[in-house]
RNA sequence: GGUCGGUUCAUCUAAGGGUUAGGAUUCAAGAUUUUCAUUCUUGCCAUAGGGGUUCGAAUCCCCUACCGACUGCCA
């Protein structure tokens, strides 16, 4: 078992998008993978034939590959373990439940859910929970408590059953979980649960079981809901007699809502002002839009980082990580046992690290777009220098339009604040001697006009940061932005002359 | 209710019996930027509570409290 190759499966269910805490998951298995030099497989679990959201699983594929959690097997990704969607490995799992009945560690159970539902009500009326286990299944209608004659019958005349487990009734299972260490349950605490629904699917208790037999899984990195059906599905590996070879168990921790109780869900996202999930989705029922990551214009590194941070971290101070530097220092071990609360301010601050290690040519060719879908069309030259002054000013590629539209259209307002602070009595006329004197300029580059200013400020002993404010305004709407003169060299001569006397003409005279 | 898991600054976390309990985010102050933002510096802020064990406990044990997951012919 230490020397087989290692091989790890993201297996999520196609009935809705995928939550961030599951891309989380599929990363740790990713990282794992990689550490490990092993398969990183997806597996679709869609058993439930209930719960089938039309374009989850391609939004499950797309978010991945969004990411860069490209897996090595999978459907649509080939492997010769295939197929990886539940549904079309129906055949395999009815022989394997059926073993079982055999082998006395199953027994088929002719309960509808109807019935069941109202033993469920009855035993809460009663104020107790009704279990179907030990203490009660001799008292409901199965293989177990039926005459053979019965159950010959009902079986013959096509009635509906399911397979269930037979849970031993007092036994302890232990298991060494990678992350928590020790957990241990007794059965006598645990019911007979459905391996095989009548519908002629698994549920997913006997396919993950099954599936990660037949797939060589060597470790299951899910989460902590997961933890409860652990015995199960030790005891299944034991029915099985697929001991020696079973997967060893990680459970990781949850992430859980910024504030407030519970674990994040994908309401929070819009009460709170932040994604929820990888990628936009758009719910095909109720046509309600959950925003997305990328949507929202963060960067995948930056997402797969935070989302690396929360619930492990290297024992280092490093924070920043490629996704290769986080395989080579990722290990089970160094996984919080914890819950983690979700921060966006942290979030933010991920995603302008990665934003301020981006060179102006590159982020560039992602702000051309936005300035395009406003009709604003300009030579990439002039949005690399643009970028290059603005770039430190934002956190989100989004933020580049904010902090310099006025690069690209003069200011329809002057923000009311700054003209109340700084358009004071007597500034109007150095603007218009300012304005006088950029009109002779020769060469218009922010040097050597910030030395004609300084000079002409000199002699005619102005202030320098009231004019300079002054100006400010005339050319952005507010006392923002970098350098004056670097902005007046992007602006052009023409335009920034025009500015000026706009600004001199709507301003009027200081007050 | 029961079972299982968890609990270090507001938040993410480090410290696997011996540190002034460290770092990061947020926040605050100062510096720089003749603006704003950035950046830099400094600061504020934590071992849930109670018992043990030990020369010594955030670390080991027990109890309590709180939080969470699970308790479906869902995954």
């Amino acid at each position: 078992m230490s020397d087989r190759r290692v091989r790890v499966r993201f297996a999520p269910s196609p009935t809705g998008p995928l939550h961030m805490g599951g891309v989380r998951t599929a990363l740790f298995n990713y990282l794992f993978a990689r550490k490990h030099g092993g398969d990183f497989l997806l597996r679709i679990e869609d058993t439930d034939q209930t719960r089938y959201v039309p374009g989850a699983e391609e939004y499950i594929v797309e978010s991945l590959r969004w990411c860069g959690l490209v897996p090595d097997e999978g459907p649509g990704f080939g492997g010769a373990y295939g197929p990886y969607r539940q549904s079309e490995r129906k055949d395999i799992y009815a022989g394997y439940a059926r073993q079982l009945v055999a082998s006395g560690w199953a027994y088929t159970s002719f309960d509808t859910p109807a019935e069941l539902d109202a033993y469920r009500a009855e035993a809460e009326a009663a104020g107790r929970t009704f279990s179907y286990g030990p203490a009660t299944r001799m008292g409901l209608r199965n293989s177990l408590s039926l005459p053979a004659s019965e159950v010959q019958r009902l079986t013959g005349a096509g009635e509906p059953y399911a397979i269930r487990f037979k849970m031993p009734e007092d036994l302890d299972v232990t298991e060494e979980d990678l992350i928590r260490g020790s957990v241990t349950f007794n059965t006598r605490e645990l019911d007979d649960k459905v391996l095989f629904k009548s519908d002629g699917m698994p549920t997913y208790h006997l396919a993950n079981v099954v599936d990660d037999h037949l797939m060589e899984i060597s470790h299951v990195i899910r989460g902590e809901e997961w933890l409860p059906s652990l015995p199960l599905h030790i005891l299944l590996y034991r029915a099985f007699g697929w001991e020696e070879t079973r997967p060893r168990f990680s459970h990781l921790p949850l992430i859980l809502k910024p504030q407030g109780k519970g674990k994040l869900s994908k309401r929070d996202g819009d009460k709170m002002g932040f994604p929820v999930f990888p990628l936009l989705w758009k719910d095909p029922e109720t046509g309600e839009h959950y925003r997305g990551y990328r949507e929202d214009g963060y960067f995948p590194e930056a997402f797969l980082n935070l989302l690396a941070l929360l619930g492990w971290n290297p024992g280092t101070d490093q924070e920043i990580f490629t996704l290769a530097e986080m395989a080579t220092s990722f290990s089970l071990e160094r996984v919080v046992k914890s819950g983690s609360r979700f921060d966006p301010e942290k979030a933010r601050w991920f995603n302008r690290q990665y934003l301020q290690k981006k060179s102006a040519q590159e982020l560039a060719r992602l702000v051309v777009p936005i300035l395009y879908a406003k009709n604003i069309t300009v030579t990439l030259a002039t949005v690399v220098a643009v970028v290059e002054e603005i770039k430190e000013r934002c956190d989100f590629v989004g933020d580049f339009w904010e902090q310099g539209r006025y690069f690209f259209e003069a200011p329809a307002e002057y923000d009311e604040k700054a003209v109340s602070k700084r358009w004071k009595p007597g500034i109007p006329a150095a603007v218009e001697e300012i304005t006088g004197l950029f009109s002779t300029a020769t060469v218009w580059e922010a040097a050597p006009l910030k030395e004609e200013f300084s000079a002409f400020m000199n002699e005619k002993g102005y202030h320098f940061g009231d004019v300079m404010n002054a100006l400010r305004i005339c050319l952005v709407g507010g006392n923002v932005g970098p350098d004056l003169f670097r902005i007046c060299e992007l602006l052009g001569k023409a335009e920034t002359l025009a500015r000026l006397s706009t600004a001199l003409r709507k301003l009027g005279p200081g007050h």
